[in-house]
DNA sequence: GCGTATCCATACGCAACAGTATGGAGATTA
DNA sequence: TAATCTCCATACTGTTGCGTATGGATACGC
């Protein structure tokens, strides 16, 4: 049954299990207290197994953290852009975006990803690459809103690094107070 | 000659100079590569001398690095709100404010900040505090340049989550750029 | 000039973490 | 059943960096 090199006990796919889990066990760490929470053996004490393992599945750290910055570019362009359950409306789908940064993972990965890959050179490209991405998007909302490509790109960029810097705002405030702030904004770049 | 329990050498103020001097070494470490750049070991190297002077100024690192936050908000706030070179005219303030926030030690040092305190309680607090501070002084500005309160808080809630979270943008641009896209948004929140 | 305070050097111990070497249990293949 | 492959445990080494204990040099108070 076994294809390629994987040959496995129950079902065939544990070799991608294993890398997966403990790509997520370390994005779970990301989040709890970012990059140095990412280490090799608390990940194995919290997945239960040795750093044995990880050195099967991995080269060595560096190598890993970057296969989990892909893992995060990967996910985080298709739950934010791909959703296909935003009004059709412009305006209000610009809305409902500005909603869904406020809540969605860009809360709980985001900065961390942005205060690891301040100093990892390549793991700047690739944020910057998910960046552009989320950039055109926001740009093509506010050209399908009647914005003239300029202005479009004005606004869209002005929003967009609200939503990054408002993450590093320390005040503590509410989800709602920020989402409110975050719909007063979208509305006010929606003006003519 | 010495006062309360200070006596020294040359000039009396050897005791403020050392302290001064480990911080701004601090600071530059800090610039350089983040917080983990800040480490006694390295500091010491770089200052020329071993970790027993760093002991003796300093209870620990935590300490020290709760002092450095201290003394950073200290100079930042100083820096860029007590600058009394700026136009009469309040447009042109703000336009002027705006390009020194591109190029000042917002670029500096305050990404590195954010991206260690976001894991320091008591560090986020002061961060916090300083930027209470600009978006006030920010919005007196607005206001100044004849906004009504509320859009004042508005637009410049916008335009200084805009610099904060352009800091984050990993996209290499020009400083020169960089300040043209500042200049264009701080255009765009002055429209009426 | 004697004691004391200041400021730093030397030389430790210790904990956390990365990475390696090797063995071993269990399944698979021949 | 023998050989092999997969996946992980065990047991190390080496490094880095924090903190501490202690001594020594220099200047000051008296």
């Amino acid at each position: 049954m076994s294809t390629k090199g994987a040959a496995q006990s129950r079902d065939g796919a544990t070799e991608k299990q294993s890398r997966a889990s403990w790509l997520e066990a370390a994005l779970r760490a990301l989040a709890s207290g970012g990059i140095d929470k990412v280490s090799v053996e608390a990940l194995a004490r919290e997945l239960g197994v040795t750093k044995g393992s990880f050195y099967w599945h991995f080269k060595d750290r560096p190598a890993f953290l970057h296969e989990l910055l892909d893992y995060w570019a990967a996910q985080t362009t298709q739950t934010v852009i791909e959703n296909r359950s935003y009004p059709a409306d412009p305006v209000e789908r610009i809305r409902a975006v500005a909603d869904d940064i406020v809540r969605r993972d860009l809360a709980g990965l985001d900065p961390h990803i942005r205060a690891w890959t301040q100093y990892d050179a390549e793991g700047r490209n690739i944020v910057a690459r998910v960046d552009k991405r989320r950039f055109a998007f926001l740009r093509s909302l506010f050209s399908d809103a009647g914005f003239a490509p300029d202005e479009a790109a004005l606004r869209a960029r002005l929003l967009y690094h609200y939503a990054v810097g408002e993450q590093f705002n320390f005040a503590k405030e509410s989800p709602g107070k920020r989402r409110q702030r975050m719909r007063a904004q979208a509305d006010l770049l929606l003006r003519r």
